[in-house]
DNA sequence: CTGTTAGCGCGTTCAG
DNA sequence: CTGAACGCGCTAACAG
């Protein structure tokens, strides 16, 4: 049986309002009676449940991000940077994962646990875009994601185009002429797809020929980078450089083209994405694109709080229009690169 | 207003619990009722409120780590092991941060938000034993740390001397003589403090002298790693070989030791500690401690499982006795130390 | 198989 | 500045 706030209020011999006044440290309350009643509180061990403070004040002041796995560097900096935001602003984060181990129907169970927070910030990878039209929820939600979504919720994302563009076109500038493109898709939806994009983009900027047998599609990890690497070398397809569609992509690639005695970046120049806080450590330093993260946590957080300072009112009348952000993004210039030509 | 329970009742003529049987799928519900509740919950768009729920049911099948910082691929593989263990019994894991940024203050808070949760795994690195020991909760908590806490609490760490023992050892045996103690400290407490001692023990059961100067206390992190091996370089202490304290640090190590000019492994040797996933794909790969994550997650969750069982009936008379688990460690030999002589 | 009664622990009314 | 009622949305019990 646990301790109540009545069990205080009486035990201090005070009514329930003034321990929850004294503990919110809302209303003013004459000293003795303060500590009387903390005195109590500390004599009985008594917890504030938040639970019912939650229930009763409609609000939890805490954010939650949904990730889709929580071993990924990329999103525990995003958290990180996150975290720090909503600290300022007296809130919480707090962070999910929604699997891609979890089959649909935990969708709806997902959904109801947005419900615990005051917005919920969705980071997007797997969901089709048909899935996000499906969701149904008056939570406050902003997308992450690279994938265009449905206009009807805030989405913030990375000029991928762009970042692959620039990417590319700076190992074009640096002599490469045949650049394995890993991870992308000649098909794919999402990242996979418009990074392949940009790539293209810079080859037909340079009027170069596109070799479609350099687009190696892999599962977008450690592994995958290094099992691309090896494929391409089992294949025998040249190539004298990588774009790696992310940095731990890179990290992979880079170990295969170790394992396969080809030096970074006399042999292979390579170049990532993202621009992961261990990125600068590799040896080389990895050249990679900056998506701009603090730009784009700044907005995710913009956009949320929109929706949430107008959730009391409901939504007649003051309907927010949902935006798409693209922030800019820009290349790092590491050791994994040559100098231009 | 959003919609409740009851909305949905009076829409489909039935009654509230009705409702709520349909949503839990709890007893049997009349097929055409249930039909009737289900189009009602569409039409009105209802969404369930896990808050009520909650603290109706007394518990969330939810459980938390609370970690010191979202962006250290440690606790990100940590949670996603944990993840994978929780959602097989139907419950969620959420993350936290503790945060090095807030204050003790802010201490008290965390334990109330605690009590949203069954139970807590709280990860600590930056507490003392002193405020452990202070910590008041009913709230079933099992410590994740490298520091020996107070007993009140179950413990799961790992063997974190001979771990290091282990490292040193095989530097030594593959002919280092002068091993720099990367994270390591002449004074300080908790990890840093073990995998000192561990050090040392490998030193004296080779009869090897042992120089303090070796010893480079630094910030846990990828800068910190590379910062101590400017250092070491700056003030010109030989050494041969690096035992850096953690994979992250490692990282750093082998950034500062590239930007030297020192070759790894023929210049300098390197072991880590942790075998995070990204530590195979470095090049060289990094021999690193394998903590045993595996058995450090089952053990985690069965101890707080324990004690999550245990709550509903009270303490009285069946009080859990803590345990402090230590998991075994291996070590995992790469690139970056050479061959036994 | 469905409805009624009661209350989880807190905080927002209003009086005093 | 403090106290007493009521209700947030849901569910465990027991009726019917």
């Amino acid at each position: 049986m646990p301790v109540t706030m009545s069990d205080v209020a009486r035990a201090a011999g005070v009514s329930v309002m003034t321990v929850s006044n004294v503990l919110a440290g809302r209303k003013r309350v004459g000293e003795e009676t303060r500590r009387r009643v903390l005195a109590a509180v500390d004599d009985l061990g008594y917890e504030l449940n938040l639970t019912a403070r939650h229930l009763r004040a409609g609000r939890t002041d805490t954010v939650a991000l949904v990730v889709p796995r929580f071993d990924h560097p990329y999103f525990g900096e995003l958290a990180a940077r996150l975290a720090r935001r909503l600290d300022r602003s007296g809130r919480h984060l707090v962070v999910e994962q929604s699997g891609a181990s979890r089959e649909g129907e935990l969708e709806a169970l997902t959904l109801a646990r947005l419900h615990l927070y005051d917005g919920v910030l969705l980071s997007v990878v797997g969901m089709t875009p048909d899935d996000v039209a499906r969701l149904r929820t008056t939570v406050p939600v902003v997308l992450l994601g690279e994938q265009d979504m449905p206009d009807r919720f805030d989405q913030v994302r990375m000029d991928n185009v762009e970042g692959a563009r620039l990417a590319t076109a700076h190992l074009l500038a640096t002599g490469a002429r045949r650049i394995a493109a890993v991870g992308g898709s000649t098909s794919g939806r999402g990242m996979t797809m418009v990074r392949t994009l940009g790539w293209r983009r810079a080859h037909e900027e340079s009027g170069l020929p596109i070799d479609d047998a350099l687009v190696v599609p892999c599962d977008v990890d450690l592994a995958g980078g290094r099992r691309a690497i090896r494929q391409l070398v089992a294949e025998g397809t040249p190539f004298d450089a990588v774009f790696a569609f992310t940095d731990t992509l890179a990290t992979g690639v880079l170990a295969g083209l170790a394992e396969a005695g080809l030096r970074v970046p006399d042999d292979v120049q390579v170049v990532g994405f993202d621009n992961l806080d261990s990125s600068e450590f590799l040896v080389p330093g990895l050249t990679t694109v900056d998506p701009g993260h603090e730009a784009m946590a700044d907005h995710a957080l913009r956009l949320l709080d929109r929706l949430i300072d107008r959730a009391p009112d409901g939504d007649r009348g003051t309907a927010v229009v949902p935006e798409h952000v693209t922030g800019p993004v820009s290349l790092v210039v590491r050791g994994t690169t040559r100098p231009a030509a």
